[in-house]
DNA sequence: ATCGCTTTTGCAAGCGTGTGCAAATGCTGC
DNA sequence: GCAGCATTTGCACACGCTTGCAAAAGCGAT
């Protein structure tokens, strides 16, 4: 063990030969301090290997750098995309990511802004699982900012950003029936999320509209396994799919896979199939799936720009983003 | 701005009718308290809302539970999978990781252990990019643990996680060599990772002690591109191969994708295909890939328990998995 | 009640930083 | 040289917590 311990400010003050106010307010942007000291202060600190006590700035200022990112399925290709950018967005930014997985149990969401809190984060950024609503009362009260990615509820205070998920599903309704299809099924999972429920529902209205009635199953989690359930579920029936939306892509590999080799039948020819996500999977050539795209890039810009702003606390901050619809070769035509 | 800040174990003592000394024990596992008072002050804890400052915690215990994840390329399949683990693990301990992206410039990981000093990180596991030997020296100095993950160098201190990379590809080689292949090719990427070169390196020794050469291409990332970059390049040689051992499973499924939707070849009639790293995608019934499995949550397991341990500091310590080879439909036989 | 012992409790001194305030310093124009 | 002003510097307190130390309290036995 060196157990030498960190440098300290005050190590630099002496080393340079002044106060310990100075070296303090050298890094510390747009403090008053001469270029003369600013190099001394510099130059001792760099032969020390001083660096700046983050935790104790944030004691003393109250505001960590500190963002905290909360998501279940990290290993998921959508998700972890996500984390990507918003991982690049905070560091651009000046802040720093504090990852929590809540893979595990049910009201590990809770048990993670509490983590939050301990830290104190200067904000949480909820990918997954519905926090309580006292939980997240607390942060708020504590000045904690809250952004709510595709989980829209009707809690007052953080920035929820949503899709219009209804709107994408009725545009691809159209398009299966612009294809030729006639008989549309939905594959979801179990899963229940607002985002997914809302293509879910979108899509059957939009087909009702147009005089369609729709087959919903629904398995599991949303991944390729439950994308295969399903397919064996809609596939034994007496009569088949022509057009199937999937609410994730992970799905729609999985039921395409399922189609083709269990099944034999062919994409488009068969059967058209649709996605949601526009993961890097569904650009391989053994899917070219048509699907959606999640504006992660975008998202994750809304979501950091919103929380470093001097004026937040707009009451009811809510960003919709469009989803633009990539055209491959899952659907007939086009 | 509700500002009215955090509430202090000030406060909390207060109501409780005890002195600070008191919550702050009672908050402190193994320390002195009697069940009558730390009932008042948990009591009175949860009526305001009290949580520990981790930030102050850790600025007195010089200890701050802030483990720093050093990772480029997230969104990829088997990082993702691994960050999945670790969080994990590391939330398992009591830890909580702190997510740092190193996808931009070079000297990014530098930066970014300069950000895990300031913030008094109790370690760092690195799954990219080579710091730079001073900023190690530096961490280590400071009492701050490292784990390097598949990126073996010559530094003393950290703890190394490999895996028999050269092992495997010795075996893989035999592999195909029993199913009847004799024009070896190996698929890599130009990244030049020690893990990767050992791959390489294992695989075309392995051959020549079997009198077989290998062709060998390298193409940009390590990504499903790449694959099929390096598939154009091998199969417009006059002599195709007719087995090739992919560096990374992401190569080896762009390039299977290349060699059938492209050159119309089967796999594995035509030619077998292996690949490394076990990503969810290579299960999927349209690559079906053998592959090595890389024991992700053996590592995971692995570098947390032994950041945890009081006894670390041992030495050299490097430590060598085994990766299992899941024989699936890519190659001939089995 | 007194003693000896163990457990609990409060005091106060830190940990490394930011910052208001007043003193000190530098600069400009007479 | 000096007055007038802007800038820089140091002092000292605060942030919220842990913990060594000594005083206080509990407790059983004499």
């Amino acid at each position: 063990m060196s157990q030498k311990l960190f440098v300290s400010a005050q190590e630099v003050a002496e080393k340079a030969g002044v106060s310990r106010s100075a070296v303090s307010r050298t890094f510390t942007s747009g403090a008053s301090v001469s270029p003369k000291t600013r190099q001394k202060v510099l130059d001792a600190a760099d032969a020390l290997g001083y660096h700046v006590n983050h935790l104790a700035r944030g004691l003393m200022r109250n505001e960590s750098g500190i963002v905290c990112l909360i998501v279940s399925e990290i290993g998921t290709p959508y998700r972890s995309a996500l984390l990507r950018a918003l991982t690049q967005q905070l560091q651009n930014s000046g802040k720093v990511a504090m990852l929590i997985n809540t893979d595990r149990s049910d009201g590990s969401a809770d048990l993670a802004l509490r983590q939050a809190i301990r830290y104190r984060a200067d904000a949480s950024i909820i990918l997954s699982g519905l926090p309580d609503k006292s939980i997240t009362d607390l942060c708020l009260k504590n000045g904690q900012r809250l952004v709510l990615i595709n989980r829209d509820d009707d809690r007052e205070g953080p920035l929820k950003i949503n899709l219009d998920d209804a709107d994408a599903a009725a545009r691809i309704a159209t398009a299966f029936v612009r294809a030729g299809c006639s008989k549309l099924a939905f594959a979801n999972s179990q899963a229940g999320t607002p985002s997914l429920m809302a293509r879910e529902h979108g899509f059957v209205a939009a087909a009702k509209a147009m005089g369609l009635d729709v087959m919903v199953e629904r398995f599991g989690h949303t991944g390729y396994e439950s994308g295969r359930a399903v397919a064996q579920q809609l596939l034994t029936r007496k009569e088949r799919p022509d057009a199937v939306f999937c609410a994730t892509d992970l799905l729609a590999c999985g039921f395409m896979d399922a189609a083709r080799h269990q099944f034999s039948m062919s994409v488009p020819d068969q059967i058209c199939v649709a996605g949601f996500d526009d993961i890097e999977q569904a650009s391989w050539s053994s899917y070219g799936l048509t699907t959606f795209a999640q504006p992660v890039d975008m998202t994750a810009r809304e979501a950091v720009s919103w929380l470093v702003s001097e004026t937040a606390e707009s009451e009811n901050h809510t960003v919709r983003l469009h989803a633009d619809l990539v055209w491959r070769t899952s659907i007939r035509g086009g």
